[in-house]
Parts: C-alpha cells; structure tokens; sequence
DNA sequence: AAAATTTTCGAAAACGGTTTCGTAAAATAT
DNA sequence: ATATTTTACGAAACCGTTTTCGAAAATTTT
C-alpha cells in the first residue's frame, strides 16, 4: 500500500509512462476507454503526483518562506496569520521559520530557503541582524533574483519590497496624546533601542516634545538590556522626577510596566499613564486595560503576502515599494479622557 | 546573476556533470588540481545545489510538516515552539500549516502534504474535524506509511503515535483543589465541549465529585457554542445556584469569566474562585493572576517532534504509543488556599 | 618491457513527473 | 481505391542532482 507512481499504473496496465500521465490528466491524446480504466485504478489507489518531481520540472514549489524572530510575539503571530491568510486563498503554501533574533540562525534559515525550496520570502530580521547591521544574507537572495519581502524591521540597504508601520508617527501621535491629556512628563521604556523600529518611535517622541516645547530629557528614556532589572529601572526613573505618563514600546514591557508601577501604589491612570504598543490580549485584558498602539499585524501580513505573490507571479520588473501603514490609538483604562472634550 | 547549476559549471570547464559533482563533493575521484578550479568557481557563484533535485533523488526532504487549528492559541503556539527547537536542532524545517479548525481545510492540508512534501507530520485536529469524526483523511497518510504524530486533540481510530495530555487527571486534580479550599459548589465553563480534550477535563471533574460525595448537576456545567453570549450564561449560571468555583477549560473564556465575574461585582477569588486551562501570558498578567493548569506545552511540542523524527529514521516497526503528559497546577490568586495548611 | 594497478574522468541510470514530437493504425474524404 | 486526416499511443527529452560502472591514461609492480 506504499506510494504509488506512474510507472507503477504503467507496468499494470502494460503502457507507457507518457500514457498513463496523459490519461490521469485527461488528455484528448488518450481512448476513452483506456482513460477510463486508468483513472478508475489511480483513484483506487489513491494516486497523487509525487510534488517534488512536479515542482522539479516547473521549477516552483508554490510555497513561500516565513522567517519571523519569535512566534510567541502575538505582533509576529499576527502577521503570520495574515499571511496565512492570503497565501492560502491564491493557492501558496508556508514554510516557516523561526530565527530566535538570532544572526546566524537567520543566515542559515535563508541559506536553506534560498536552494529552491520556496518561490519567495517574507523576513523580518532578528534583533542580532539589525544590531550588527549585517545584510549580505539578504543581498545573496536579491542576487539570485528570489522574490523577497520585509516587513516591520527592515533595512533600507537591501533592495527589495517592504512593508513597515509608520513608527515615527505612532511615537509622536501617543505622546501627543499624552499630553493633550494633561501629562507633562512623558517617559519611555524599550526593550528594542537596537531596531530601527524602536528608534523611529523615540524620533516621534522627541517630535511630539519639541512642538510642545518641552525639552527632551534622555533620562526619560528607559533601554533596556536583556539582563536588566525592569523593576528597578523603574524606580530609578520615578525616583528621578515625578513622570506622569510611560509609553512602552512592546507589549510585554507594558504590562510589566503596569503591574510594578500599580505594585509601588501609583494609580492608573490618575497618578501616572500607560502607553503600549502591540494590540494583543494581553492589553485587553490587564487590570486597568492597557491604551494601545495597534499595528494591524494582520493586515501587515495580508500586504506582505499580497506583494510578494504579486512580484513572484509577475515577471515585469517594476520598481521595488515600500508600504507604510499607520497605527492606530485604542483607547482603554490606562490612560485619561482628552483636556479638551 | 542568476541561479547557478552543476550543467552550466560544467559547460565552463568543458567537463562532464558527473565530474563537477563529484569535485563539488570532494570527491578522491577527482584530481586535486581540477577539484581545486571547481571548487573556487562553485564558491564565487555560490553554487548550492537545488534542493528539490536532492530531495527527488533521496525520496526525503528533512522536513516536517506540522498542523496546527489556531495559531493565535497561546498552548497551540508553545507547541510549535517546541516543535521548532528540536527539529532545527536535529536538522529538521517545518512546513506550518493552519487548519482553522475546519475539516475541510485540514483535509486539504493533508492532501499536500501526503504529497512527498514532508517526511512525517504532527498534528492536533481541528474541532470540526472532531465534531464530525471523520478519520478519512488521517487513515490515507497511515496506509501510505507517512509517520504521523498527533497530539493534544487526538483519536483512538487512528493508528499512530500520540502525545496526550492527561486531561482527566487534570479536570480531577483541579475539581478536587477547589474542594480543598472549601468550595462546595464547582461550576464549569467549557467552548470546547465537542472535543476528547474538554469531555475529558469534565470526566474528571465527575469523578472528583462523586468521590467527595457531591451530585453531578448538570445545570452546573456551561456548555458554551460559537455564537452563545457567555455574559448572559454566566448570569444563568449565577443566579441558579450559589457557585463558589468555576473551571474554565481555555484560557480565553477563563480570563472573560474573570472580568464578567468581576463586573458582577464579586470577588474573586473570596467569593468565586476561578482555575483556567492553559497556563499563558494573559492569566499571568490577569487581576487577580489566575491559577492555572499547565499543559506544558513546550514540552509536548517538542516530545512529538522527538518521537516523529525516531519514527521517521528509525524503520524498525516498533508498535505506536501514546505518551501522557501530566498537568500541573500553577497557583496564583484566583483561588483560595487550602484548608490543611 | 609487459602486466597489474591506480588515477581520473565520462556515460548513463535513477528519482517521478510533463511535454513535444513521431508514427502506425484507423477513420474520413476524395 | 487512394489520399488525407484523425486518433491513440510510445519514445525521448527535460528538470538538477547523485551514483554506479566502464574505460582510457597514467602509474606502479614484476
């Protein structure tokens, strides 16, 4: 009962192989009759084209590579699943990969990825790759003419399609938002100062300050390592001026955020606000609900599957885009009603 | 600039195919002097061969596809992380696809990937697929001897390899936990009542029961559909009886029940306590956290990629079995504590 | 110097399909 | 009855690689 091949149907019925293809694809070039008797018995047993040969011979697999650094990030599962979404619906498959934000994990992911194995890629880069600046893995792909897409982190020195959410607005519409609220004293708390994310959300923040004319004040700004105490950073920076206002830059440094700033008896939002980006269930469900930057995740990867379907099945070299999505503000319960309503 | 093959080689050297390969792969067959130009040629283009013509030739492709009914389900994306770690570590990729928790779309999954896409494939099946019980498509894959492992949500009428979690135990342990806090009346609130898992969970939850002497009320257990409004049940539920403890079997509908509970104006876990399954983010972060039972979901990820990679390189026809994995109850401060301490 | 061996390469098969082209037999047209 | 067109199939190439086997050339052994 193992796998069953054309030659297999053409020892049976005494055919050739070209036959027996013909005839399982209803080709006008084979008898009724033989047809008939053909395709009875490949049903029978369950006949089905081995996908390597067919992918061999037409030099395409209709599956698409995934690299995403870390599925457990509800943004990333997000885009996954808005991928997900479009690539089954034009009839792609998914091969997914997870580089850890880790460079040489990546570098190999895309080494594999890059042997035929997929008909396109849709990355977005490990911390580690953004950290060291190191792109020659990408510049590889655009080389041999692989279809590539980034998405959220990327960097401007490969060439290829993109799609980004419009960071530097997202910073400076939140912190407005604070301030139009009453705060004064608006900090930030990021994990992510080495992406180019990170840093543009910080660029909007110290928009936002400028056009208020409130001096920027780099203390305020919280980056965090890996290894660094959250807990007391924190205490560092409340002790340090009486802040009124935190915008985090990644969901869970947000809910941590919330709990050690509720845990050392300021009220949320009265004393001091809340800020965070991603809009998962987490910031839905946390006591006061988190305000929340929503990036669209899903919508960012409905966008990069769009695209990359689109350049792998269109073979006119147009220019390269870069599409740029705008967040949105949801307000909740950690944060106060606008000065002005 | 594009890709490079082991004919177009050839061609500049004025060698057989046969020869380029055999020096690309160092072959003693091949003077060291002509292995030498090859080699350097093959390293400036970045030759790497095409992994579908390997794949054809060695009837594998060291990848495994995986099946998952939500990926946005916190338990269902541990497991893939867990799936992730060792295959990559024992050289394996993953094919990830969704099923949506639609029969249809997982039998079509199944379809492509029983096409020498993979080599071996874990699954949970989805909940229509449970619903309807139909094992069709399961028991094409057993017949064409394409290692399966399933997990989580799994069926005894097929034969495979199996990762389960003790779902009895567990409905048993935290009914009987709830008891030894002294609560008298435990409710429960299930969305997955179609489902081995959920009707597991309950058993236990009898058993518990029975043992201290209390009527199984069926009233008691909420049995959740697509489109019921849990707000409205809860109300039910709270005015038919006085219930002190509710079990609810995933997270999301623990955490809701939490916040409707709360909204209703009790306390938890003073006068209602509450235990989710699967122990994710949201019930960490969730006022009060919630006690919750771990399914370990890693673990389980990563004993059924260990268990399918066995199978897969191993040919002996050890006979399948089923590995049960043991919950365990993370207590946090949605319950009360125990009586006897 | 003849024989045996080793070195070094190429031809061809194989993996499992699709597709182009050629051709004998059957059907149709003249 | 002959010429022409269909019909119905097979042979072979092709996708890119590995591998077995054969054989010429170079080397070593006798």
């Amino acid at each position: 009962m193992k796998k069953i091949t054309l030659k297999k149907i053409a020892q049976v019925f005494n055919v050739s192989v070209s036959t027996v293809s013909k005839a399982i694809n209803d080709s006008h070039e084979i008898s009724d009759d033989l047809k008939g008797k053909i395709q009875q018995y490949a049903k029978e047993n369950k006949y089905r084209p081995n996908k390597l040969a067919l992918n061999l011979r037409q030099k395409k697999t209709k599956t698409i590579g995934v690299v995403v650094p870390n599925i457990l990030n509800y943004f990333f599962t997000q885009v996954f699943s808005g991928i997900e979404k479009v690539a089954n619906e034009k009839g792609y498959n998914l091969l997914s990969c997870i580089s850890d934000e880790s460079y040489d994990k990546e570098v190999k992911t895309l080494e594999f990825l890059g042997g035929n194995t997929v008909d396109g890629i849709i990355i977005s880069m490990a911390e580690e790759t953004q950290f060291k600046n190191k792109m020659d893995h990408f510049q590889n792909l655009v080389d041999e003419r692989i279809p590539l897409v980034m998405f959220d982190r990327v960097s401007n020195e490969v060439a290829c399609d993109k799609v980004v959410v419009d960071d530097y607005e997202a910073g400076y519409k939140t912190t407005n938002y604070f301030l139009s609220t009453g705060c004064s004293t608006v900090a930030v708390v990021t994990a992510i100062d080495h992406s180019s994310v990170g840093r543009l959300r910080v660029e909007g923040y110290k928009k936002a300050l400028d056009e208020a004319n409130i001096p920027y004040d780099d203390k305020l700004v919280v980056r965090l390592d890996k290894k660094d105490d959250l807990e007391l950073r924190i205490s560092f920076l409340l002790n340090y001026k009486k802040v009124d206002a935190i915008m985090a830059l990644d969901e869970m440094t947000a809910v941590e955020v919330l709990r050690i700033v509720k845990n050392k008896g300021y009220k949320v939002p009265e004393d001091i606000s809340i800020i965070g980006f991603t809009n998962g269930k987490l910031s839905r469900y946390v006591t006061p609900a988190l305000t929340s930057v929503s990036q669209h995740g899903t919508y960012i990867g409905e966008a990069a599957a769009n695209i990359l379907i689109e350049r792998m099945e269109d073979n006119s070299n147009r220019d390269f885009s870069t599409l740029t999505i705008k967040t949105s503000l949801v307000m909740r319960d950690s944060t106060k009603k606008r000065l002005d309503q």
